[in-house]
DNA sequence: CGGTATCCCCCGCGATACTG
DNA sequence: CAGTATCGCGGGGGATACCG
């Protein structure tokens, strides 16, 4: 593979492989617990198959990554070797980096299927109601396909739907993509921004009064952004 | 710049740049301290000038890097900014990774021009005579153009000579290139490869017997390889 | 020395369709 | 669902020459 630097130096050699295109974001699904191929899929959208499907056995390739096949279903399960464990440090840092350094955010990152993603793995299911809760986000700024889109919490265990998932919203929240993903980052307080209506929320007067304490944020809402 | 990721994940924001190709070796050499440009092109012989020049480009609109222009000189000084020099601890991370985990080296990995930057910044001059040392490579297992250089100690002062320097050397080393790079690396024992004669060491007799303590090794040297 | 400018090739990647 | 296969393009980057 010719994306080699002729170089025996270990940070060449590391990077040869971890600077691919995905190959971190990847990494970080698997570091996620993300073990099946379309799990990884969900947590990264616009990979496409086939690139996911190089990037696995390139990592397997390096022994970074173990798959088993599955008994009794069709597909592998994906393992992190102890060398692919070993990064975990690395990706951690890597993304406070990022929050804390990287460029801002423009239109072209406001992917809402990728926070879909985020929000069902940090939903704070102790503070919901028992039972089926559904709430239905509808943004704006954003393509009309990708426009709104569901979470649903039963009992403890958060689904995303991209599509319609049939149940009758418990709560409603519309908001621009943006003012939305600047409070899931920590850069903005949810609550001035209902109060300053750029998120508006709808249901039942429990439910809204309750909404922002179900949001966990993102992980990296902690990390304040510098200079 | 359409290494974009389109999402608003720090991790990718952060990986969009990083990832590259050089971004993360330029990026160790400025950690390194080196400022100036053919500086920094030594210690990455083999990135072509005008790739080196768009990545500092990159660095300083994402505002990881400062150029300054030199007085009483042409061309500039670069220094990491803040969030560049945040990243150290990542890069240092990252190339003790490749140290333990990272692919075995091949033939394509062997560049001398890069294993002599390497060691004239890790000669233990304290250990060295006074005066002019001049120490020369023969390796084999390299192309013909490349395959000898010189180090040369000037009171504690360390330079790397890819054309002979014209002095006469006090040291000769005679290797296959491989297996020195596996001493550099600290795989194997320096005195053992000299038993065994894969190491050849010619000069005066206190010259050659003082010879391996004046390096110091890469600095992974220490950190073993798993696995 | 300290960069710029140009040219061109190759292959990495995106898109899409397909299959068990 | 869990991947495979194929195809075509775009531009990243390697090589090289140039310039003050």
């Amino acid at each position: 593979m010719k994306s080699s630097y002729g170089q025996y130096c270990p940070l060449a050699l590391a990077v040869e492989l971890l600077s691919r295109r995905w190959t971190i974001l990847v990494i970080s699904r698997l570091l996620d617990g993300c073990s099946q191929f379309n799990e990884i899929h969900r947590g990264i959208p616009r990979i496409s198959p086939s690139l996911l499907n190089q990037r696995l056995t390139e990592l397997e390739d390096y022994e970074l990554l173990e798959r088993k096949k599955l008994k009794g279903q069709r597909g592998y399960s994906y393992h992190l070797t102890e060398g692919g464990l070993a990064l975990e440090h690395i990706v951690m840092d890597m993304a406070i980096w990022g929050q804390h350094y990287a460029r801002d955010m423009n239109n072209e990152d406001l992917d809402p299927a990728f926070l879909a993603w985020s929000m069902h793995l940090r939903m704070n299911t102790e503070m919901m109601p028992e039972g089926r809760t559904v709430i239905e986000f509808l943004f704006t700024g954003v393509p009309h396909e990708l426009d709104r889109f569901w979470i649903v919490n039963l009992d403890g265990k958060v689904e995303m739907c991209l599509k319609n998932p049939g149940y009758e919203a418990d709560v409603f929240v519309f908001a621009d993509i943006l003012d939305f993903i600047e409070v899931w980052r920590g850069f903005k307080d949810i609550h001035k921004q209902i109060r300053a209506n750029k998120i508006k929320l709808r249901g039942s007067p429990d439910h809204v009064k309750a909404f922002p304490d179900w949001l966990m944020l993102s992980a990296l809402a902690k990390y304040k952004r510098m200079k």
